[in-house]
DNA sequence: TAAAAACCTAGTAAAATACTAGGTTTTAGT
DNA sequence: ACTAAAACCTAGTATTTTACTAGGTTTTTA
């Protein structure tokens, strides 16, 4: 029902916590659940994706936990997202792999652009600094 | 993943058929289901939403159909997507009944409501006579 | 009166979502 | 060296959503 899911959310606030301890401390999973109220070990699934695309890194043993690998500012909503969910189109037709309708004149595949182009420019503009402000 | 389903693809590709046969004659599912090859049945729930939302008519018996009750000029992409697969809200707590965190700080709303407003905007500008030109 | 259409409800297979269970490996502090 | 705390890993699963199907009833026109 065009919804981002729980995945979307869930790495946003998380790594808004990063931001909040950029160049401070490293900040465990643990935490994070007790303080968001999510399963640790879903988090840590979450946390798989966004290391494997560059945006933290991570401390193991007593007192380790996840650092950013970028500052706040340089950080995107779409950066995260795209880590945790996948793609931000809207309809599969929209990726050039989705040949569904590409070659005759599509109806519907200009629009579906369009609305991938809005989506993906907010969330691009919106950084974790601005989100913890 | 925040895609939209079938139902929007769906309905926008059968409202299409009605707009290039607006002023001439009603369109049965049947030749919809034939033409676009999707389930008759699943057209039929799609309509029936279509119809509670005032954006068609049907006649009943032989050569009847689906009718537009407006001109494809004045039917958009957002009114057939909000009547067969819900809101365009891209995440719940946009809705003002999402009361998840609307009243302490959160801090994605406000990014989920700009979200909501460039696809709301896409597809109201987006009308049914654009996509049969 | 028969065919073709809308209209209606309930059921269902497959996929996605949001987890849990139950580990291992690594590291820091004692 | 030991222990606790952390990351890291894989497989399983309950719930929900999606995309239908089955099996009708009602209405209308030729």
């Amino acid at each position: 029902m065009l919804k981002f899911t729980t995945k979307a959310e869930y790495s946003l606030r998380a790594m808004a916590i990063l931001a909040k301890n950029y160049k401070k401390t490293a900040v465990s999973l643990a935490k994070i659940a007790r303080e968001e109220k999510i399963s640790k070990v879903y988090l840590e699934q979450l946390f798989s994706k966004l290391k494997k695309n560059h945006l933290v890194t991570a401390n193991k043993g007593v007192n380790g936990g996840y650092i950013l690998l970028r500052s706040p500012e340089n950080v995107s909503a779409a950066d995260i997202i795209e880590a945790t969910e996948g793609s931000l189109e809207p309809f599969y037709c929209v990726s050039p792999k989705g040949n569904c309708c590409a070659k005759k004149g599509c109806l519907t595949r200009k629009m579906w652009i369009k609305v991938h182009q809005g989506i993906k420019i907010t969330l691009e503009n919106t950084k974790l600094s601005d989100l913890i402000k």
